[in-house]
DNA sequence: GCAACTTACGTACAGGCAGTATGTATGTCA
DNA sequence: TGACATACATACTGCCTGTACGTAAGTTGC
């Protein structure tokens, strides 16, 4: 692949304009209502671009998936969990960056509402676990060889709880008083956790 | 409403066969992949049945959706949960039900990937409500009331156990092997309802 | 038991949208 | 500098949802 060659520049010149603007309309109107037309015209680029560079509008979007889930997932695990005093802290710690960071309707609506029936289940979980599913169960293996986790299959264990997460924050998002729900749902999460220790 | 009229039974026979056909090609294909000629062909009617029964294609959905998640939560609480020996045995119960009954593709197809962004989770929410998230959150109260399950906000505690539930069951499907699979969930599950006691 | 009305369904049409085919310009490399 | 590849532009096709309108079956008041 030629690296900075002025083609490659431009192709991801063109590919930043389309993932933009696919996040700021699939964010405020999802993805089914948002047509490809409309789509390219707000990336200023055309349609042929749009194809040119994806496969097709599905690829698009599991292309800004993977955007957000990275950025989210990097956001969290820089910030929140680095200074934790231990794995459960740890993971109270990204639950609680991880909701507040879910308000920004990029996240509910494109990552957790729209993105699994048109990805399918299959490369919806490829792109978690590169992500946040790889970071909680890094999270939690890290935690059971230390001895403060009880042991448990990592796997299963980290899909459950982001299951959990993920409902959490769809249900914080949809709540008329967010600081309550939030509240009320970091209580509930914090007990879950503390039923994880060994 | 014009109870037992002949008018009525048609009506209600020709929502059957759109209903049952709904269930049987949405569950195979998905929502979206299934056009309505296929589906009015499907339950031998036509276009013109289909859009006086239901508002649109989403409104059919939703009747879908509310029937099986009915059925569901029905099975699941007269049956393994009745004959419990206390609250978070109940709840045990009722999880192995439901990842045993989430492998008809039903449920976990059209329930857990399709409906959430068709619907909106507004509607998706009062579905649940009605049935399996009632259920739940019904049982963590009367565990409380009895001192059974540690105090905790049971509206938020409800939907976070059910979002576990659900990503369980997508795991468990999506599995090349269910057997373990399941047999992983549940142990994974045992333990954070196992955290819930007083 | 018939006429006015409603309900249930059939059919043809219109608008929109995703994906493709094909053309063109720009860049790359021997 | 000429052959080739890449990146984009545009026109077109097929599909699919929802709607408008027509018709037949059923129901109710008298």
């Amino acid at each position: 692949m030629s690296n900075g060659s002025r083609q490659a520049q431009r192709s991801e010149a063109t590919r930043r304009k389309l993932v933009d603007a696919g996040r700021r309309l699939f964010a405020d109107r999802g993805f089914a209502a948002v047509g490809t037309e409309e789509l390219v015209r707000e990336a200023g680029v055309t349609r042929g671009a749009l194809y040119h560079q994806f496969a097709d509008k599905a690829d698009l979007l599991e292309a800004i998936v993977d955007e957000i889930d990275g950025e989210l997932t990097q956001a969290i695990a820089a910030g929140a969990m680095t200074d934790a005093t231990g794995p459960v802290e740890a993971l109270r710690a990204g639950a609680v960056a991880f909701l507040e960071a879910v308000t920004a309707p990029d996240v509910h609506r494109i990552v957790l509402v729209d993105a699994l029936p048109v990805l399918g289940w299959e490369r919806w979980r490829a792109i978690g676990l590169r992500h946040g599913l790889g970071l909680i169960e890094a999270a939690l293996a890290g935690g059971m060889e230390a001895g403060a986790i009880r042991r448990a299959p990592t796997r299963p264990l980290a899909h459950v709880l982001l299951g959990a997460l993920d409902e959490a924050a769809l249900y914080v998002v949809a709540a008329e008083d967010q600081q309550t729900a939030r509240a009320e749902m970091l209580e509930v999460l914090d007990g879950l956790l503390e039923g994880l220790r060994a």
